[in-house]
DNA sequence: CGGTACATTGAGAAATTTCAAAGTTGGTGG
DNA sequence: CCACCAACTTTGAAATTTCTCAATGTACCG
C-alpha cells in the first residue's frame, strides 16, 4: 500500500511540463478513459494541445491554499486529496474528498480564487487544465459539457446528503456514511478485495469530515470494531458486517 | 408584511399558462433585470418565446416532492420557500433558502428528479422553465452560460459555508450565521427598513436549517434577544447590535 | 370565541467535548 | 538491527452542549 508519506512542511511541490507529462504521465494514465479526464482529452490530438501543468504535492502539504490566485481545473491524478476550510480558531471542515480521477469542485471550475483549501493526504499528483482549454472544450464540445454538469449536479447531490448527515445524524452514522461512501467508490473502481479497501485517512481527518472531535471519532471508530461491523485503521478498511455498514449509513 | 398564509395541505397548486402569465406577471416582474431571470429572459422576443408555467402555492405546501420527475428549471418569482431532504425519522434538513429571483439549485437545473423537495414558506409564485429552452438559451448566449456558471460556483460556497456551520459551529453561532445571511441578502434587495426585516421562517424551520431541535433554536433565540442582538418572531428580525450579529455570524 | 399551530419554560437524560495522560506505530538515523 | 522520535491512537473522568419529554403560554385564523 503506496498511500503513506510524511513530508517536512514547506517544501515546493515539483512542477513538470507538459512536455514531460505526455511522455511520463497522461499517456499511460489507465484513468483516461473515465470520468471528466477521458471526456477533456476525448478527440484527435486533444491529448497534445490541452495545455497542463502537473506535479507532485508530498502528503500532508497543501496542493492549494484558500485565497491564492487559481488559473486552471485542478484534476487528482494520483493519490488522495481533501478540501477543505480553515478556521481562524485552528478548526478545519473537511467538503470533500478527491480520489484519482475527481476534479476538485466542478462547481468551481472556472473560479479565480477558492475559498477553500486543497491538501494531499497521501502524496499526490495532480494535473491543472487552463481555463482556457476547459471552456474552450466544453464549449466545442457537448458531451463534455454534459459530462461537466452531471458532475456538478452530483457534486450538489453529495453535499446536501453531506448537509443532512453532520445536521440530522449521530456520531456513529455520520462515520459510517463516510466509510460506505468510500467503499461505494472503490468498489466502483474495482479497488475492494476481501471487503477491504485503502483508506488513509487518520482519525482526525474522520473527526474533520465528519464535524465530531478526533476523541469522539475514536471512540466510535472502537464502536464499530468492537461491535464487529469493520475495522479501520492502518490506512486501510476491512469490512466485517456489511449489510450492518449499509443500515448504519442509510438514512432511516 | 404579507408574507404570512397557512394552508389547509394536499390542495393541487394552481397553474397557469404562459399566455396569462406574460399579461399577469413577467411583464411586470421588478425582477427581470437582475439573476438568472433576467439573463434568461434578454434579448428581443425572448420573453415571447421562452416557455413557462407559473403557479401559486400557499404556505406550508410542496412546490416539489423528491423523486418526482421534473421537467424544468424551477425560479422563485414570489415568496419564500426552502429546499430539504425529508428523512424517513421524520426529521428533515433545509439546505437552502429560496426568495424572489433565486432559482432552485442552479447545479441541479438539468436533472430530470431531485432527492429533495421544496416547500413553500410564505406563500409562492414559481415558474418553470422547459430544459429545452433553458439548454438552447444556455448554448446560445455566452452571458447567460457565465450566470449560469456563477450561480452554480455561488451556489457551491453556500454549500462550503453551511457544511463549515454545522460541522464545526455552535447553536448560537449557526443560527447568527444564517439570520446574518438573510440580513445580507435582504439588504441587497433594499429590504431593509430601520435595520429591519421580513423573516417567515418558523423556529421549527431555523431548527431545521441549523440542525437543531425546535426547543433549542428557541432557546438560542431567546438567547439571542436577552443579549440585545435582535429580536426575531412575528415573520421579522428587528437587529439590534449588527456588529454583534456580524462578530456571531463570522468564522473565528 | 375557539382551535390549532407556534413559542416558551423546566428538569433530567444523552451525546459530545475537553483535558490529560499513557500506549502504539512507523520511519529515521546511528 | 535497534533505539528513538513524532505523530497517531486509545482511555478515563469531568464538563458542556444539546436533546427529550412534558407542560404551559401565546398569537392568529376562521
Amino acid at each position: 500500500m503506496a498511500l503513506n508519506g510524511i513530508a517536512s512542511s514547506g517544501a515546493v511541490p515539483s512542477v513538470t511540463n507538459a512536455a514531460s507529462i505526455h511522455a511520463s504521465r497522461c499517456g499511460i494514465c489507465k484513468l483516461r478513459d473515465s470520468s471528466f479526464c477521458g471526456a477533456l482529452f476525448n478527440g484527435t490530438g486533444a491529448l497534445l494541445t490541452v495545455e497542463r501543468k502537473q506535479r507532485i504535492t508530498p502528503a500532508r502539504q497543501n496542493v492549494y491554499r484558500a485565497g491564492e490566485i487559481n488559473d486552471g481545473a485542478l484534476l487528482i491524478c494520483e493519490g488522495w486529496a481533501v478540501r477543505f476550510i480553515q478556521l481562524p480558531n485552528g478548526k478545519r471542515q473537511i467538503l470533500s474528498l478527491a480520489m484519482p480521477g475527481d476534479l476538485i469542485s466542478p462547481a468551481s471550475i472556472l473560479e479565480g480564487r477558492f475559498a477553500f483549501s486543497v491538501q494531499a493526504v497521501t502524496k499526490v499528483i495532480s494535473c491543472k487544465i487552463s481555463f482556457r482549454d476547459v471552456l474552450l472544450r466544453i464549449r466545442q464540445n457537448p458531451a463534455l459539457f454534459d459530462t461537466w454538469i452531471k458532475l456538478t449536479a452530483a457534486e450538489r447531490r453529495q453535499a446536501d446528503m453531506q448537509l443532512v448527515d453532520l445536521g440530522q445524524r449521530n456520531a456513529t452514522d455520520r462515520v459510517a456514511a463516510l466509510l460506505h461512501s468510500v467503499l461505494l467508490r472503490q468498489e466502483e473502481r474495482g479497488e475492494l478485495m476481501n471487503d477491504e479497501f485503502a483508506f488513509p485517512l487518520t482519525q482526525q481527518q474522520i473527526a474533520e469530515f465528519t464535524g465530531l472531535t478526533p476523541v469522539h471519532a475514536c471512540r466510535v471508530v472502537a464502536k464499530l470494531r468492537k461491535g464487529g461491523v469493520c475495522k479501520v485503521g492502518h490506512g486501510t478498511v476491512k469490512v466485517l458486517d456489511r449489510f450492518e455498514l449499509e443500515r448504519l449509513a442509510s438514512l432511516r
